[in-house]
Order: C-alpha cells, then sequence, then structure tokens
DNA sequence: ATGCTTTGCTCAATCGATAATGCTATGAGG
DNA sequence: CCTCATAGCATTATCGATTGAGCAAAGCAT
C-alpha cells in the first residue's frame, strides 16, 4: 500500500536487510529446503504484507519454462454447451491451483490456429481445445512446442480426445421418441420420422445420423434417404427447413429429431406460428440441451451432454502424460419433460 | 519443425549469423528504426519460419512490463447474459490485437480478490470486472497495480462503470405488463402485480423494484409492501415462492415481473404442472433474456440486456484512460413475444 | 587450538526479448 | 589524404524470480 509501484523481490530484500533469493524464499513456501531461519522468514513475509507485494508471474514463468496457466480454446459461448464445458474447465483448473485462460477463438482454422499460438506463446502448461474446425494442425502445433493438450467435443486422431457418445446418445433419443410413435405406414411419408439439421461431414453428426439410421430402421421406420436434412447449425436455416417439409407433406411429420440447439430454436420458432393442433402429434427429440427447452408449449425430449464429466475426463487424459492418441467417450443423458399435467388436446 | 525444443532469437541468430538484437528487430517488425538491411531481416525471418520460431510473450512481456493479455472476471457462465458478456469482451480485445484472459471466479469476494490478484501478477494491461461481488476491494487492488480496469454489470463507486439502466429497463417492462392487464380493483389483491426475485441489497435488483413501485403506482396498481418478493435468485426457492403465492391468493396473480433468468425458470417450471386455465390471464416479464423463454406456452416479455453494447462502453471508458469513476447507463431492449397465433384458450 | 559439521544465509547466472549505447566499414567532402 | 557522416549491425544491461554454488560464523569433537 505504501509505494504505488508494484514491488519486486529486491525492494523486499533491502527492507528487510537480507538478500533476494532469501525474500524468495521465504515468499514460496519453501524456504526450509535453505535453512532460512523462522524469524527471518516471518520478518520478510511482513514486510512483503505491508508492501503489498505480488509476485511476478511473467519473471516466475521465464525462469521455470511454464506459467501455472491452463489454456482453453473454444468456439463461442453461444451455447449452453459450449459455456458449461468453460465453467467445469475453470473449475477443475482453480481447484488444480493453477490459472484458466480461456480464449474465444471463432470457427475458422486460421484463427483457431492462432489462438493455439498465442497460448503457447505464454507458456501455458496444457492446452484443452473444444470444438477444434481443424484439429490435426492444431495437435501439431501442441506437439511442436511440447505441450500436453486434450481435445474435447471435436475429436483428433492424433491426440487424447474426449467426446460425447454421440452414437449411443442418438440411439437413445431414437429409440425413445419411436417408442412414444405409432408404427409407421411406410405409404405415408407423413407418419416418418426426421432428422434435422447439422452438418454431414462432422464425425458428431455423422455419428448421430448412424444411430438414426439403426434405431430407425430396426423399427421398420426408415424409409429413405430424405428422412435425413443435415442443413447446417443455422437457425433461420432450420425454419426454413421445417417450413418447407411441412408443406411438403402437408403435415408435421410424425417425430423429429433435432441435432443441436440452434436449430431447435429455429424449429421451436415455426411451431410457435401454426396452430396448436397441427404439431400436437409430433414426438420431439433434440441433441442438446437447454432449461427452457423442456418446458416448451410441447414435450421435447433433450439430450444432455455432460461437460462436467467430459473435463474430468479430459484431464485424466492429461494426468496420464504420454499424450497418446486415444478416444474416450461419455454418455450423454437422456432428459424428458417433467410430467406435463397440461397439454390441452 | 526441425527442433522439437522453441527456438529463441538466439537460436535464430546463431543460423543467421547476427546478432540477438537484430533477430529481435526483425522480427517483430521494427528493424527500419534500426536501420536493419531489408536482405538480413529476409533472411532472419526465412529462418524463423524454418525453426517453427514463436516471441515468448512472457519474456516479452517482463522487458516491457505488460503482457498483451487483456482480463475480465466473471462469476460465471451459467447465464446467457454473461456468456453473451464474456463472448462480447473476446471479439472486442481480439478485434484490438491483444488476447482475451478470462476467469471465472465465482461469486465469492475472497475468490474474486485472488482473481484480480492473479491477472495483475501476469501484467495483464486492463481489467475488466463483471459481476463484482464486493467492488471496492477489487478496485483497490488495481488501482495500486496501476492497472486500468472497468467494472460492468455491478457498478464501483471508485472507478469507471458500466451498467444496464435497470430503472428504464424495469420501468419499460413494467408499463408494458399494466397496459395489458385489466385494471386492478385494490380490494383483491389476486389482481394484482407482483414481483419476484433477486437480492434488494443489490444495486441492480434495488433500481429494479424502486422503477415496478414507480410504475405501479402511478398506475395505481401499488397496495402493498408484500408485491415485492426478492427472494434471491436460486431456481428451487423461486419455485416454492410461486407456489406459496398461488396458494396465497388462491389463484395466480394477474402479473408476474420474474428479476432474473433462474427465477423465471422456477416460475416456469412450476406453470409446467398447474392446469393450463389457472394461469391463462397471468401477464408474465422477466428482467433477463433466453431465446427459448420466448417460445413458451404462454407469452412473456423479455428484457434483454445489450452485452455487445456495455462492452463497448466499456472499452470506451478504458481508452479515455484516466480511470476516473464515471456510470454509464445501458438501456436494455424489450423483447416481446413474436405472435402467437395459438393459445388454446 | 585445530578441523569438521551445521546453520543461515549471499552471489551470480539464468530464462528470452528488448533497447540504449557502441563499434566498424564505407563513402563523401574538403 | 584526412575528417566526418552514415549505414548496418554487435554488445550489454535490464526486467523479476529462481537456483546451484559458495561462504562466513557458530558449534562440536578431539
Amino acid at each position: 500500500m505504501k509505494d504505488r509501484q508494484k514491488s519486486t523481490i529486491y525492494d523486499i530484500a533491502r527492507l528487510a536487510g537480507t538478500s533476494a533469493s532469501t525474500v524468495s524464499y521465504a515468499l514460496n513456501g519453501r524456504w526450509q529446503e535453505r535453512r532460512i531461519k523462522r524469524d527471518t522468514v516471518e520478518r520478510i513475509q511482513k514486510i512483503a504484507r505491508e508492501n503489498g507485494y505480488q509476485v511476478n508471474l511473467q519473471a516466475r514463468g521465464l525462469r521455470n519454462a511454464s506459467s501455472g496457466l491452463a489454456g482453453m480454446i473454444l468456439p463461442e459461448h453461444d451455447t449452453r454447451f459450449f459455456s458449461d464445458l468453460s465453467q467445469a474447465f475453470a473449475l477443475e483448473v482453480r481447484a488444480r491451483g493453477s490459472c484458466p485462460a480461456i480464449v474465444l477463438s471463432g470457427r475458422g482454422r486460421e484463427a483457431q490456429e492462432q489462438s493455439v499460438q498465442t497460448l503457447l506463446s505464454y507458456n501455458v502448461d496444457t492446452v484443452v481445445i473444444a470444438g477444434a474446425t481443424d484439429p490435426m494442425p492444431l495437435s501439431a502445433i501442441c506437439r511442436s512446442g511440447g505441450v500436453p493438450h486434450v481435445f474435447v467435443d471435436h475429436p483428433c486422431p492424433d491426440a487424447p480426445s474426449v467426446v460425447t457418445d454421440n452414437y449411443q446418445g442418438a440411439l437413445a433419443l431414437t429409440q425413445q421418441m419411436l417408442a412414444t410413435l405409432p408404427p409407421a405406414r411406410p405409404d405415408d411419408p407423413g407418419n416418418h420420422v426426421f432428422f434435422l439439421g447439422g452438418e454431414a461431414t462432422l464425425p458428431a453428426t455423422e455419428r448421430r445420423i448412424a444411430a438414426f439410421r439403426d434405431a430407425t430402421r430396426a423399427a421398420g421406420a426408415l424409409h429413405g434417404s430424405d428422412q435425413v436434412i443435415a442443413c447446417g447449425y443455422s437457425v433461420a436455416r432450420a425454419e426454413t427447413e421445417i417450413a418447407e417439409l411441412h408443406a411438403r407433406l402437408g403435415r408435421m411429420p410424425a417425430g423429429l429429431f433435432v441435432n443441436s440447439i440452434s436449430c431447435f430454436e429455429g424449429v421451436v420458432k415455426y411451431l410457435a406460428a401454426i396452430p396448436e393442433g397441427e404439431m400436437a402429434s409430433t414426438v420431439l427429440g433434440c441433441f442438446d440441451y437447454d432449461p427452457f427447452g423442456a418446458l416448451l408449449r410441447f414435450p421435447v425430449t433433450m439430450v444432455r451432454q455432460r461437460a462436467d464429466v467430459m473435463i474430468s475426463e479430459a484431464f485424466a487424459r492429461l494426468d496420464e502424460g504420454f499424450g497418446a492418441p486415444s478416444l474416450s467417450l461419455i454418455s450423454p443423458e437422456l432428459v424428458s419433460q417433467p410430467m406435463s399435467s397440461t397439454r390441452t388436446a
């Protein structure tokens, strides 16, 4: 408090009449190794406190070739899932006594590489990469910097990866939807189940589509490839796609598997605008979670990815230390709507 | 790529047959000041590229007493508002060419002070503090470290602060609700408008309650102090409070002003469990925003805080540089439900 | 009194980048 | 031919914390 400037161990040393190295050991808790008198330590600590001393972590990091920072990059904060991931990451890192540095990099390849480079430049001790657009170069960068890293959500063949068990989750969701449906008649496409949203080339969507196909096929509810509409992640696009489907069928489909919360938003917007009777019999499922999604005017089964479990698993992989490629699948949970005593026909 | 180890300017200097300082200037773009030959610069840049050189930002920061990091602390990522804030922050910082470091500190005083200390230890160039539990000590820490800082969402009397215009927002929301209500009869409390949620001692809630009082009083709809139920932010608590209110009145209130998205979640959970007729005539408002909130089975007017505007304003304050106390009010926007052609009585 | 151990520290180098100062060729001007 | 300016770089100190090596004094045994 006395000085406006930050004080260094040299300042403290001068005030305490000792050397800087003594101050260093006194303040970082390892003074016993150096056989420093308890008296001296306490005197130094007192002076440090009075002068508002704070270690310069840059200097320490430079010397130690490490920073005490754990870095995470993720595309955005626009969905619960990513927010939950960063929240879980922050908790875990703080519990381990280091400092989380979260970088929102956007979805561009370039930007993501940039972000990883920047983190490495700060000598982060580990990197968690969520939602990588193009994982391989990112892994290469980390490896060439010798930094342990792990991928979450979007896996990398070259590094430990933790992803939701998209196949199992989608299988469970589809089965649950089918169970509440009347059997489909092949001649009436209006009675079919549809899959909407996502990018078919991305591994997550690919697995989900596979599960959707398998489950519907097993139930005799797969009739053609037009049941899968992987139209990307845009809210507006999903809205127009569902409108088109509605028009094409002449009515709402019997079941709708929506593949991401943003598409679900588009679907719900559309549903809010049509007469309630029109969709009263549609069974809805969404592979993603939002607390309000479960509280809409119609029942929805949602799949919740377990961000906290994924993060613990990611750190478990990091703790192992080899950095060998691996793939951990985390089962998501099915969240069905709480009992709705309502629903006026 | 050649080496597994990170290379330094000294390595590059050796390979290029120059001195380290030449390399430094060649690579950081300021070589003209040092009259270094273009040939030399290009040779150095080539070698640097081939060896995967990356500046060590810790070393640079140590030397320059700055880090290129912009720090933000915020309590959690559990609501849209905070997620939007960090998203906007990240965009703004990256647009300015530095690196965002976001720290989720939780709501504890201690933890928040700790987080700010840690940021200062990394020599961050600026600090944005969102949702401070106890602003004064945080500001004191930044000031004693000589670091420009600004408060967002929860203001500090000692520093520039940017907050939502809670009074105006709540006034507009209350008025909008009252406008769609039949006039209240003083003798029938069931016809009253209620305010639910929040912590009355916090400045945001305090302002909102004031506006709620003023608007209801002006409309002759303020009858007693029991119309304000500041029961905190817990989902479960809000649910029991609304249940109790329902029981006490013998029916749902005519209007309900819900003061935060978490309380709104509790309210919606409750509403989902009662017969639809029971609440068909309740007018709902929520001071917070969630895209699905607007798509529930009943109409809701939501107040959306403009995170992006708040962040630009925060940086405008930082750019001014004096760090003098100030209070910027940002008007939120009212989001009414899109036309609902539905609602079966 | 001498030698040896232990205590309690100090010194100086180091991490990598930066920047003030210094040094050496070359060419121009007188 | 000598002086001086300039281009083009090299040297070296510095930022703050850490750490291996060392060193003086005290204690102890012989």
